[in-house]
RNA sequence: GCGGGAGUGCCGGAGUGGUCAAACGGGAUGGACUCAAGAUCCAUUGGCUCAGUGCCUACAAAGGUUCAAAUCCUUUCUCCCGCACCA
């Protein structure tokens, strides 16, 4: 009808136009003004298109900023681009394209599409982590956390992945599998660079506490830090002291065996010489399996030769090797007590080893040759010698004191948290910079030389790194000597950059700096962060520890970056697969909706009928139901006339209240309910003030239109630096008697139903009222006859008596009879 | 196995001690408008009942607490997510 005039696309163009023109939304600090940061996590530019998980993600966050900035706030918004990365290059060798043109034309392309969603970033703080601007920092980080003894490299047993042949960090290794492509994960040795993420492991635990992310987040982070109270104790294999970490001192009388890792460096240093075939047949063993799926894998092992000496009962006991065993926890090695530790049960069990009870249940006794499992929980101290009959609880702490004072023993934290390995063996990422040198070593890149740049000539076909390969590169001088030297090849995993991107927006431009302290500390911590889930315990973990490290190098004020952190769950297909650049069929791309029924549609369909960890389907049907909102909308505005009375103001009222509160908490389909039901509400007609309310409420999810409609009332300011509506005071009473003729309107229309189904025609309805309701009913009169078609005569429950008609009035439910 | 979350109508999903047959959207059915289509609007969409605003039955299952439970507690089942031999 009308809105046939509504040229979407049209209208959003110029809208966009305007904004990027008179620069609406760049912001500045300001000492008036309170500063609100909302961040998405930025994108990786591989697509040549969005998915929907994207454009929902940025239209939750731009949803989210537009709210702050409206309320009052100095909202600062950016948008840059997470461009280095393993998956340009293979899709660059794939399309034989240069990783960066690819990178860069990528970023082109998504950038056409956000800005094509009306998103109102600050366009001019733009970043992207391959431009030598940006990641020049990176290298310089890498160079303040190598003062500091927070970068080393070492030689480790590292995740590989064949397929990406480059190694992972620990968070990258999912269940054995590569994070990015599923590839079975092998274990190899290789000197590598590490941040040292285990240093702040407590303060990554404790400072939890400080910040309002999702439960479930803070507790994989948690899992993942794993923090264990215990104690280490020392025991004497071969005349040598050994370390052995436990939480259960408590069992040590239990002790019949011990088990030292199978990948433990210094395995062979307790093998004996008849054993060394045996072992050494268990070691191959082993890697020939490491392939097969972790789960299944069976306890094995096999004797060493050596024993051990238990400190507090001086028992002789066989030291094992295991594969069960975890290498880099602990000390690699353990004490076995299989009467109380399942693992230990059966790998005593399967090699016959004694088994012996050294805590006993209240309820029963346990008898090591009927036991079918380990008895694991609390009980009663025995076989204990001295510390019989204590309870397994206090005897944790008898021990550990027993122990200490005897020195064989002291109490420990330890964490599962690792180093967090930053080396990769690919071309397009940030250099490392470092320079080997014959005579020094290793020597950093001086500062005044960074950036060290990233050769743009490379032979992207040949297997392996191919800085590696790139003599140009590789041969340099040594900054201390001036002799021949050769560069570090390894480049820093993306995760680096993405680890302080959010300090870069704050003042991008800076060419002497990495960023301005002042500008930094006035727009952070970011207040308002959103992205996904899968970042638990990788971006959202590392980031948390670069800015603990930048706070103690005094480049910040605070330590935690992200205050606030929504996490819109991960998007699932109905075939369960994650939806993915990689799926094309699960990829929208914005033109597909916008031509038709233009962006505000699609933008309020996905902040109003999807759920954050549910399916995305999206439905030509399903975007109708958004679509008929806006026409609402748009509609109304031909219906301006009517002077607003006290139940409008109140409705008006209780609408911006919702309104509010539910964006405040990230419940977008509560608000546009709110606003659907005011716009029903006021489908009659609007006074103008409340309908630029209402374009107010809306203008978050729907702002070209949005804009266009204020614009068309006659205003000249942009909706988008508007105030947003207060609401006034509620009137729940006005509310709840709207409520109740609205149910008197249902039961009238009730009962005409079922007498026309009678086949009797009524024309007028007596509503019979309680006598302080009458006046309410009469207000309502008009209303009532319009909704039932009916004449409308509203009497007290006194007439019906005097008319001789029991009828039966309550409170709220009048008497109704139809004649 | 451990940890976290969830199970409400045809569907997506509100509701977390009484006002709830259940917001809002989608779908379906019927009607109005129209030459027609679209758009728009109205009604119905658990069962029964049809002088009538009523009654009955639901909120994964079974128990319990309470005057009162979808909502609190216990157990069980199912699904999703995360971790997975961490000593």
């Amino acid at each position: 009808m009308e809105n046939h005039k509504f040229n979407f696309s049209q209208i959003e163009k110029k809208w966009q136009e305007k904004w990027e023109k008179e620069k609406v939304f760049e912001v500045k600090e300001s000492k008036s003004k309170k500063k609100y940061y909302v961040l998405e996590m930025y994108p990786y530019p591989s697509a040549s298109f969005l998915h929907v998980g994207h454009v929902r993600n940025y239209t939750i966050g731009d949803v989210y900023a537009r709210f702050r900035r409206m309320n009052g706030f100095n909202v600062l918004y950016p948008m840059g681009y997470d461009s280095f990365g393993l998956p340009a290059e293979t899709a660059a060798k794939k399309e034989g394209i240069h990783p960066k043109k690819y990178a860069e034309t990528s970023i082109k392309k998504i950038m056409a599409y956000q800005k094509a969603l009306g998103n109102s970033y600050d366009w001019s703080r733009i970043i992207a982590s391959h431009d030598p601007e940006y990641y020049k920092w990176n290298q310089y980080f890498f160079l303040k956390l190598y003062e500091k003894g927070l970068a080393y490299r070492k030689k480790a047993p590292v995740n590989f992945c064949e397929n990406c042949e480059s190694v992972l960090a620990n968070e990258e290794s999912e269940g054995g599998k590569c994070w990015r492509c599923g590839n079975e994960v092998i274990q190899k040795d290789l000197e590598q660079w590490f941040f040292k993420i285990t240093d702040y492991a407590d303060k990554l635990l404790k400072d939890l506490n400080k910040i309002e992310w999702p439960e479930r987040i803070k507790i994989m982070q948690k899992n993942w830090i794993g923090k264990s109270h215990g104690t280490n104790i020392e025991f004497k294999i071969n005349d040598e002291k050994w370390l052995v970490f436990t939480t259960r001192p408590d069992t040590i009388y239990g002790v019949t065996f011990m088990v030292i890792s199978a990948q433990h460096p210094r395995l062979m240093e307790l093998v004996s010489e008849a054993q060394k075939k045996d072992v050494e047949k268990f070691l191959k063993k082993i890697k020939s399996t490491s392939e097969k799926d972790l789960e299944e894998l069976d306890k094995e092992g096999v004797f060493t030769g050596s024993f051990a000496i238990n400190p507090v009962t001086n028992e002789k006991i066989p030291v094992w090797a295991g594969n069960f065993v975890l290498a880099d926890y602990g000390s690699g090695m353990v004490m076995a007590v299989p009467a109380h530790d399942q693992r230990d049960f059966e790998f005593a069990k399967k090699y016959k080893i004694p088994i012996k009870v050294v805590i006993q249940p209240e309820q029963y006794e346990l008898a090591p040759e009927k036991m079918s499992r380990a008895y694991t929980e609390k009980g009663i101290l025995a076989n204990s010698k001295e510390h019989d009959k204590i309870s397994s609880d206090t005897a944790i702490e008898i021990i550990s004191d027993f122990l200490e004072k005897k020195k064989l023993g002291k109490r420990t934290i330890q964490y599962k948290l690792r180093d967090w390995l930053i080396s990769r063996q690919r071309y397009w990422g940030t250099p490392i910079p470092i320079i080997y040198c014959d005579k020094c070593g290793i020597v950093p890149v001086p500062e005044k030389e960074l950036p060290v740049k990233l050769p743009e000539k490379i032979d992207l076909k040949s297997k392996g790194n191919p800085l590696a390969t790139n003599k140009d590169f590789v041969n340099t001088q040594c900054p201390k000597c001036a002799g021949k030297a050769t560069r570090e090849t390894d480049t820093m995993g993306g995760f680096v950059d993405s680890s302080w991107y959010f300090l870069r927006y704050c003042d991008n431009k800076n060419k002497k700096k990495p960023f301005d302290e002042k500008k930094v500390n006035y727009w952070m911590p970011v207040d308002q962060y959103i992205g996904g889930a899968e970042h638990a315990v990788m971006h959202l973990l590392y980031a948390r520890f670069f800015i603990k490290a930048l706070k103690d190098m005094g480049f910040v004020k605070f330590d935690e970056p992200f205050k606030k952190l929504f996490n819109q769950g991960i998007l699932h297909a109905s075939d369960g697969n994650k939806m993915s650049k990689s799926r094309p069929k699960y990829v929208i791309l914005p033109e597909m909706v916008s031509d038709k029924y233009g962006i505000d549609t699609a933008r309020l369909f996905l902040m109003f009928v999807s759920s954050p960890d549910k399916q995305m389907e999206w439905t030509d049907k399903g975007v109708e139901g958004s679509f008929k909102i806006i026409n609402k909308l748009i509609r109304l505005k031909d219906n301006l006339n009517t002077k607003s009375n006290k139940a409008n103001e109140n409705r008006i009222n209780a609408t911006v209240k919702k309104v509010t509160e539910n964006i405040e908490n990230f419940e977008y389909p509560k608000s546009i309910i709110a606003i659907i039901e005011a716009l029903d509400y006021f489908s009659e007609g609007i006074s103008k003030k409340n309908y630029e309310i209402l374009i107010k409420l809306i203008s978050p999810f729907c702002p070209h239109i949005a804009e266009e409609l204020w614009h068309n009332l006659g205003n000249k300011s942009f909706i988008s630096l508007e105030k947003w509506p207060k609401a006034g005071k509620i009137n729940e009473k006005l509310l709840a008697q709207e409520k109740q003729i609205d149910n008197l309107i249902e039961d009238i229309n009730n009962i005409l139903r079922i007498l026309e189904g009678k086949g009797e025609k009524k024309e007028k309805i007596k509503i019979f009222a309680i006598p302080n309701e009458i006046d309410l009913y009469k207000e309502a009169k008009d209303k009532i006859e319009k909704s039932t078609g009916m004449k409308a005569e509203i009497l007290s429950i006194k007439d019906a008596k005097e008319q001789g008609k029991k009828i039966k009035a309550k409170p709220g439910k009048p008497g109704i009879f139809v004649e």
